[in-house]
DNA sequence: TTGAAAGCGCTACCAC
DNA sequence: GTGGTAGCGCTTTCAA
């Protein structure tokens, strides 16, 4: 069932029926009544195609995501955010249309999408500190907001960020409360900005105790349960090995807390392992010390604003970039205390209703 | 630059740069070739949405994608089934449309992807052991492929599945070889169809060495750490405790280790743990026994095969119901065998080419 | 081998 | 309040 049938059915236009199935003012509401009462009826949806042909809008928007080569996967982060990102779509009554690209070879991907025209503004992943993407976007004129900052850029964009460097720093100071000295940084790749910012949150910790980082107990790659289990595995073997492990993924932290294991150590007692993860929540307190920063709840929270930053930005051309810096949810031993206050502002506006 | 614009630049009607651009026969070779160039020197990039509404064809295929409201998250499975299918759709010139939605409110959704017209068929994931959408989607008319089999089904219709009842009889063999008699199995939810199999699997393998199944040494659940943690720590309190687990995910498995930990016991001595999981090769053999059922590459594996088969069907019309079963790769021990044979015969036709 | 013109299904402008 | 009509950018007859 087309418009151009419903209308007939009716005895009416099109064009009363589109209008009045569009929420247009003019209509008759006895009109609008039997309209909608038929497009009930016969289950009538409008095409898609023809509607964004007409509007010039498609109403999808795109999610590029990068794959590692060699790993081959997607960060299972993506997933949470997405599912945040999603419900705001469903809200506004956007599609979503997911790109995977290998690492790298994304440069002339951007171009087409705006060209294809099959999405009215990008959100972009995984930004390196100094991201060639965020100028090409920018070119573009196609509206697009980053997950995540790159560093290295001056130029104004639209981000939405963990505040990465405050959740590192916050866990390595509490580490150091507790006693430690030895504090071992297995990071994600840091070249990406987030592994960048923790680890910058991580130094920070130890400088403001005047510890000096060794980078013997510093350690960078693929968030892998390999290079857990091989980084803590040579750090305790040295003649003066940590004490407590600071991890940059969950599934990291699982090849470190291996490594421990095997090592004839006991978590809690003589090391501890600070990690993020959701699921650490039914541990005892002192065997181990989970500290949350981008829980799966955060990701999705942060999928969400992105989302609803983007759909601002379509809606209103020239709202400016718009960024929002999201604290993590920490757990720091066996305290759930509220976040700490953001170290940046974000002039983030809310969505007019 | 569209179509119209390109067409006068070159002094031809829009008819024949069509042509050429879309590999007619007809047009002349001079002809084409000066179109190739001016369509590369302007970045001449067809709009899809009017080539959609002219053709009748979206040149996309939507994944729906259930979220557990429970966990709120999507099983990162989905992240490396994506991947693969991703790369079908990026040689073929598809796009994927991703929807997320709720476990159990999907009925409705079905008939509105259809009448939106922005896909050309549907993916569709983890179906339940009798599940309402394969008749819903039969009626549609709209091609589509589920990824899992519904065992109460018994309409004909396209799937690509893991051999997960073959892949949990032969680790439960395995572990029996090894001298267990006591061995549990922590499930997923097994209204789930793969749980299911995976359950079936492991009585079998139970049943044929004359071992009566003990329910208390069965759990089933959402796959997360806690489950595993829980399960685990209530089996092992048991007057006769299980030597041996056998996990339906990496996750549960970490919450399963954990609590023999905890228990003083030690993996590989005193308790086995087989679980499927693409990063435990690096584990010395004896300590632990990993067994790799769907690693990430065989989910991979199943996405790319999954959405060649779909294209296939869109392309093809009456090609009829296509299916395939992947065997799983597993690593028993430190013995990495090929494939078993597959107990079902696999009608899927290669792609003509 | 090429071109003119009629749609695809919808919105939006202008007239009534 | 309602309807006629001209596109949106492309493909696809039909004619030349």
């Amino acid at each position: 069932m087309n418009l151009k049938e419903l209308a007939h059915h009716l005895n009416l236009s099109q064009t009363t029926v589109s209008r009045a199935l569009n929420g247009y003012p003019e209509v008759k509401k006895t009109t609008r009544l039997r309209v909608e009462a038929a497009a009930r009826e016969f289950n009538y949806t409008p095409n898609a195609r023809a509607k964004g042909l007409a509007t010039g809008r498609s109403m999808s928007i795109g999610h590029v995501i990068p794959t590692s080569a060699k790993r081959e996967m997607v960060n299972p982060v993506f997933g949470d955010f997405i599912t945040g990102a999603s419900e705001a779509y469903v809200q506004a009554g956007y599609d979503l249309v997911l790109t995977l690209v290998e690492d790298g070879k994304e440069e002339r991907l951007y171009r087409n999408i705006r060209d294809k025209g099959n999405v009215d503004g990008i959100i972009v992943h995984s930004p390196r500190m100094q991201d060639s993407r965020i100028a090409l976007l920018s070119d573009l004129g196609l509206p697009f907001v980053v997950h995540g900052r790159a560093s290295d850029i001056t130029a104004d964009y639209s981000w939405v960020d963990m505040n990465s460097r405050r959740a590192f720093s916050r866990a390595t100071a509490f580490l150091i409360e507790l006693g430690h000295r030895r504090i071992a940084l297995v990071n994600g790749l840091e070249f990406m900005d987030f592994a960048f910012r923790r680890r910058d949150g991580y130094l920070s910790a130890l400088a403001a105790q005047a510890i000096t980082p060794d980078p013997a107990l510093m350690r960078a790659g693929e968030m892998t349960e390999l290079l857990g289990h091989q980084s803590a595995r040579d750090m305790l073997d040295l003649a003066d090995p940590p004490t407590a492990f600071l991890t940059s993924s969950m599934v990291t932290a699982i090849g470190v807390r291996r490594a421990i294991q095997e090592a004839g150590l006991e978590m809690g007692r003589d090391v501890s392992v600070i990690t993020h993860d959701d699921e650490l929540s039914y541990l005892k307190n002192g065997q181990d010390v989970p500290l949350f920063t981008a829980t799966r709840s955060s990701v999705r929270a942060a999928g969400r604003r992105a989302a609803d930053m983007l759909l601002q930005m379509i809606a209103d051309k020239d709202c400016g970039p718009l960024h929002s810096l999201l604290e993590a949810e920490l757990i720091l031993g066996n305290s759930t205390g509220p976040a700490p206050a953001a170290d940046i502002k974000t002039p983030y506006r809310q969505e007019r209703t």
